[in-house]
DNA sequence: CCCCTTATTGCAACGTGTTGCGATAGAATC
DNA sequence: GATTCTATCGCAACACGTTGCAATAAGGGG
């Protein structure tokens, strides 16, 4: 249990070009290697714009490279989060969901009578946030944040 | 999608005597049956004071009857949850964990520094709750609640 | 450019759940 | 208690991840 390896910021704000250049070097750092099938899974997970599973992701890593393989792609994903270019989240399933970092932090709500998903900024969570700490002296970490409930509507709907 | 069959409360308060009349009262109702797997399950779970994954429900209801198989341990705890008998939450992992109806509602947090699980009660939780509908309209469930985050003491070590 | 060390990979096996299907067994009716 | 209807069961196959291990290849030094 408890933390694992330090985790050193890779970023600031990435823009794709530069991104493959100072993951190279973030790597490089911690006496490892650089190698195609992490190249190829940074540029398959940039492309695949907001949230993908696990499986997602290895079916279109997949297509640009047949030898590559699901153990290859989880690990690979596990070393872009140490190094905070990726995040997950939870599907209401439990189900973990990547996404660049490059994406403004933000949590997920989930509601189980329409099945909507909405995304809560930064903003809209700051007083969720502050009440947790005064309730209980966490701190919750917004990226990881997945809550289900009922929506606005189908609260309404369900009461008629 | 959307929501699936209707709960239908079996039980205010528990008493283990009255648990299985009133669950097998239940499932009739609704045209189904109840079954010696489906009392040792419920059995099962009753005993495992706490939460329990299903993989570990699973193992004990083994010890019971090793003719039993993860399908119908896993399809039943679904029909619990269905007649609100039991419910789970998610683990940091993602992984679903039961307890039975009878525990008061509760959150969960886990610290990503020291691995502590701290359970939040109805009282503690309010105001959180109440900051989630403010900020969003979402009415969250407090037993689906599973936060990450640090806990008062990492973040202390963590600036010194 | 070639060697050498060892990080990374693919593979195979495993753990945890889920699902379709034919066999079994609740329970309502007679 | 026997009959009948069909819900539930066990099974086998599948989906999604994880892990140990031996083969491969990154990349630093000669
Ligand atoms: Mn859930
Ligand atoms: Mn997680
Ligand atoms: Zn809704
Ligand atoms: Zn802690």
């Amino acid at each position: 249990m408890a933390n694992g390896a330090q985790k050193e910021r890779v970023s600031g704000s990435l823009t794709a070009g530069s991104l493959t250049a100072r993951l190279q070097a973030a790597v490089r750092e911690r006496g490892q290697r650089w190698t195609e099938q992490r190249q190829l899974i940074v540029d398959v997970l940039a492309a695949s714009d907001g949230h993908a599973t696990g499986a997602e992701l290895v079916e279109r890593v997949r297509q640009d490279d047949p030898s590559a393989t699901p153990s290859t792609v989880y690990r690979t994903l596990d070393l872009l989060e140490e190094l905070g270019l990726a995040r997950h989240h939870h599907g209401p399933d439990g189900r973990e969901t990547y996404h660049l970092e490059e994406t403004t932090e933000h949590g997920h709500l989930h509601c189980r009578g329409c099945g909507a998903e909405q995304e809560l900024d930064a903003a809209a969570a700051a007083p969720i946030l502050k009440a947790i700490t005064g309730a209980t002296g966490f701190s919750a970490d917004l990226d990881h944040l997945s809550l289900q409930g009922l929506c606005a509507t189908c609260r309404a709907d369900q009461k008629g």
